[in-house]
DNA sequence: TCTGGGGTCCTAGGACCC
DNA sequence: TCTGGGGTCCTAGGACCC
């Protein structure tokens, strides 16, 4: 694969995102410490931030902290509209964008620098459109890595511009503390530190074997690359959820079945609403339960054909409801969640195996298709589909690992 | 840090197949 | 006949991210 030697990898994130929509919105909001949420604080304003607020803190917690706070509830459409226009500036940037999140992305400008300039000045005339056109602050990092650019961005906070350097990209990476790795949360943070690793230095500095045994194969030889700045990680386009859910906290106290069961059904209702409305269908259907002393417990089913009906979900959450309800009526439960998992395409499933479809030439149709046959038939499924592509001179191109 | 709601990825054991 | 090796799928739990 071809890595850019030039810092061209931009991580673009919207500052302290819904209290800005809040702000942006309500000018006598602005210059104040505004609190977004509801139970929790979901965002801060910075003016906010600046008393100690954070996310997700209680809101007693957090107006103790801040009394002058002005506490608004969430509007969910007005977040995802404002973020919808931030994207449609990213793309206009770009056709390479890869979406973290709602208020955040990479963007690939390896290829622009003729038509549109330096990565600096496209990061410059981004952050400009974005507030002329949206009327947001956005902080981006410029680098020549996807981790690099993350963490420029998380040090130009608010409202900043920050390009690593690829000559000092070194100097930047070893003096930062080990959370800063991507996959390092609290408890791998905490077995770092009992070995006496606290910094992305002091990680190159130690053995992979030592690494992989503190925090596991995977994230162990992750770090290790990452703290000796590999990060070969290209911006991905077109990546799809894989699992769509919604969750309830639901207060302690004793609780009847016929109460969980409701609040079951209407998150149910929600999940099946969205699936449909995303033209979605999934297989594996997950519950999640938290219990009076926040321990967490998981059941899930896979249905043998994947489904949007509420019916379908319905039944089988019963069922596992059922199984659960024991130790739901001995420990207490405070949270039920329900998601539905290994996702496809609904048009990919009632087409049935999808290779007479012409439409392969942008991909997309063809990575719709190799979800619906990976849903249905299996991985090993997916060397037949390349044989396929073989047999009709179709180009196949390799599945992302 | 006493805890909301939306996600992703990894690990590990058992079932099952060839 | 008493037990290999490789692979996938399913389930449950854990860690992490925004």
């Amino acid at each position: 694969m071809f890595v850019s030697s030039s810092a061209s990898i931009l991580h673009a994130d919207l500052d302290s995102f819904y209290a800005s929509v809040e702000q942006r919105d309500n000018p006598r909001l602005r210059g104040k410490p505004v609190l977004v949420g509801g139970g929790v604080v979901l965002a801060a304003s910075y003016e906010a931030k600046a008393t100690g607020v954070r996310t997700p803190m209680n809101l007693r917690q957090a107006r103790s902290l801040c009394p002058h706070a002005i506490v608004v509830p969430p509007r969910m459409e007005a977040y995802s509209e404002a973020s919808k226009a931030v994207f449609d500036v990213f793309h206009d940037t770009t056709p390479l964008v890869e979406g973290l999140s709602i208020d955040e992305a990479f963007l690939d400008v390896s290829g622009l620098r003729r038509i549109s300039g330096t990565p600096h000045t496209i990061a410059s005339e981004l952050r400009r459109r974005v507030d002329a056109d949206v009327g947001l602050a956005i902080t981006v990092g410029v680098a020549r890595t996807k981790f690099l650019a993350k963490v420029a961005s998380g040090v130009a906070k608010p409202d900043g511009l920050l390009v690593v350097d690829p000559e000092r990209e070194i100097e930047f990476l070893r003096p930062l503390p080990v959370e800063r790795l991507w996959g390092v949360g609290p408890k791998t943070a905490e077995r770092l530190h009992a070995a006496e690793i606290w910094t992305v230095g002091d990680v190159a500095d130690t053995k992979l074997e030592l690494l992989v045994s503190l925090a596991g194969v995977a994230a162990g030889r992750k770090v290790h690359s990452l703290a000796h700045n590999r990060d070969p990680r290209p911006v991905v386009v077109g990546k799809r959820r894989s699992s769509i859910g919604s969750q309830r906290a639901i207060g302690r106290g004793n609780h009847t079945r016929a109460e969980v069961t409701t609040t079951m059904f209407n998150i149910i209702d929600r999940v099946g609403h969205r699936l449909r409305a995303s033209g979605r269908v999934g297989r594996t259907l997950t519950m999640r339960f938290r219990f009076d002393d926040f321990a967490r417990a998981t059941r899930s089913h896979t249905l043998s054909e994947a489904t949007n009906d509420t019916a379908a979900f319905a039944r089988v959450s019963e069922q596992l409801l059922d199984g659960m309800w024991p130790t739901i009526e001995k420990r207490g439960i405070t949270l039920i969640g329900l998601s539905i998992g290994s996702l496809c395409d609904a048009d990919a499933v009632q087409l049935g195996l999808p290779f007479d479809e012409p439409a392969f030439g942008d991909g997309t149709a063809l990575n719709v298709a190799l979800d619906g046959v990976r849903d249905r038939f299996g991985s090993s499924a997916i060397g037949r589909a390349g044989d396929v592509g073989r047999d009709t001179g179709l180009s196949v191109p390799m599945l992302p690992d």
